[in-house]
DNA sequence: ATATAAGTATCGCTATCTTGAACTTTCTGT
DNA sequence: ACAGAAAGTTCAAGATAGCGATACTTATAT
């Protein structure tokens, strides 16, 4: 379970349909590298370049940068809550932020 | 017109009144990087880098990222809500959202 | 069987990133 | 106002990783 990103890559390419030439067309870089992220475990590609891969396969870079985030976030889940919060006043909105950040401190 | 990821990064990093060293504690780098990235403009962080900055100022990496947005909007908010929320245990995260649910009842 | 596309691998230049110190400016209390 | 502390600014140099170029190997198809 070492190279997250790389599967996500290579799982979101493959979905696509893409070959490792089309995506690194897309995003302006070499095949090689690309090959390398997927299989070879490179730490840190640079934000610009991750930003482009998600763009390309249609995600956010902050999905492809969270090791604990496995699963493209369900939407629906997503929408929710969202939906929910925003019912709230701010008032009350903001005293959820302080308590999600209060506990996310252990 | 350029560094739009710094002013950013300067900005967000003031808003929370944090010094140079405390971010730069945060993210794990020395002060004059970070200093670096908010003034001198010609770095390109890793993406592993601007996934942290991202979290310690409490905002996506595509924010960051993206030169056109320039303002943080409700959207991003909620985002950074939901990413945070995700982050804690499963009991947590139900006491949060029956809070949610017990104070839309109004 | 040959051609072509896909994938695998290596090399090397350059830029990122770290460290760490020294210097300057701004803030703080007295 | 002054000293001292804290914040910010600058520089230099070395280690490391990004990633483009290129070439080799394996699969697919006609």
């Amino acid at each position: 379970m070492a190279n997250v990103l790389g599967a996500k890559i290579k799982g979101l390419r493959k979905e696509k349909a893409l070959t490792l030439e089309q995506l690194a067309e897309k995003i302006g870089s070499g095949k090689s590298y690309i090959w390398e992220i997927e299989n070879k475990g490179v730490k840190r590609p640079s934000a610009e370049k991750l930003a482009a891969i998600a763009k390309a396969l249609d995600v956010t870079t902050d999905y492809l940068i969270d090791d604990t985030q496995t699963e493209v976030s369900d939407d629906l889940e997503k929408e929710v809550f969202y939906r929910k919060l925003g019912q709230l006043d701010k008032g009350d909105q903001d005293r959820i932020m302080d308590m999600i950040d209060a506990w996310s401190k252990k």
